[in-house]
DNA sequence: TTAGACCTTACAACTATGGCAAGGTCAAGC
DNA sequence: GCTTGACCTTGCCATAGTTGTAAGGTCTAA
């Protein structure tokens, strides 16, 4: 049967993932090789679908390629430690910690720089005043 | 006097970019290209740092490149509006704003999926199922 | 047989920043 | 005058992820 073989346009359909980046990762190696046709076409079943979905829903939650490659090979070992996929997740989230305190003290910042400009058709404006300061 | 003229590492020092983002942000057309000595060495006077300054902290305020290319020539237009500084401020914290919720929505999944693994030496790990569920 | 939708590769762009290499310049000390 | 070290110059490469484009081959239905 042929009903489980996709080409790159209906695996990129399937998974959420763009032709493009399937083609993207399987050069950086996260994806191996896909299998071809007789003409070049790649080829995808259940399984390398299924491996697509997983891979874009870890991009989902923000984790690096690199990252995403770690977790597809605990995935693979049937022997892991969940404690390791623990500690990567973790991890990841303490990353994203740093990130979302780094975005709200620049949002704080400029919130305030806002609150003292009455923004209106006179040019004097303490936001520009602040960004040209020495400080 | 030659007092107030920098060569690109003290304007870098002065101003907290480093040099090669100076020359960066000149070959990109953010900077005007400044100006040299007899053998080729750039120079920067007090107003340039100035304006260096100016971009570092828009920069650590989250600004792109573009955004500050805006707000260079509102900080130049002596009859500006203030509005549209705010205006741009504005849509900006709308940007932070987006980016935040993003990064809070996929640390609060991350974390209902860490919370679910009991992490320890055996296999099974709930993250890696979810990871790879249809959904 | 031809049109259109798909596939292939390869190259470049974008965000901002850092690193390296090969070479020129400047200032201090001998 | 010459050497040394710190600085400057340009240019190319790398990061991470995604998109776009170009030139060409393949498949399918009319």
């Amino acid at each position: 049967m042929q009903s489980d073989l996709y080409n790159i346009g209906q695996a990129a359909k399937a998974s959420g993932i763009s032709a493009k980046m399937i083609r993207h990762y399987e050069e950086v190696g996260l994806l191996p090789a896909a299998s071809r046709t007789f003409s070049g076409y790649r080829t995808y079943n259940h399984q390398d679908v299924h491996m697509l979905r997983f891979i874009r829903h870890s991009r989902d939650l923000g984790f690096s390629i690199k990252q995403i490659a770690d977790l597809l090979s605990l995935w693979r070992d049937r022997n892991r430690p969940s404690s390791k996929v623990k500690q990567m997740a973790l991890e990841h989230i303490e990353m994203l910690n740093q990130k979302i305190q780094e975005l709200i003290s620049m949002k704080s910042e400029l919130t305030r720089l806002v609150s003292c400009c009455h923004g209106d058709e006179r040019p004097d404006c303490p936001i520009l005043d602040e960004l040209a300061q020495d400080k």
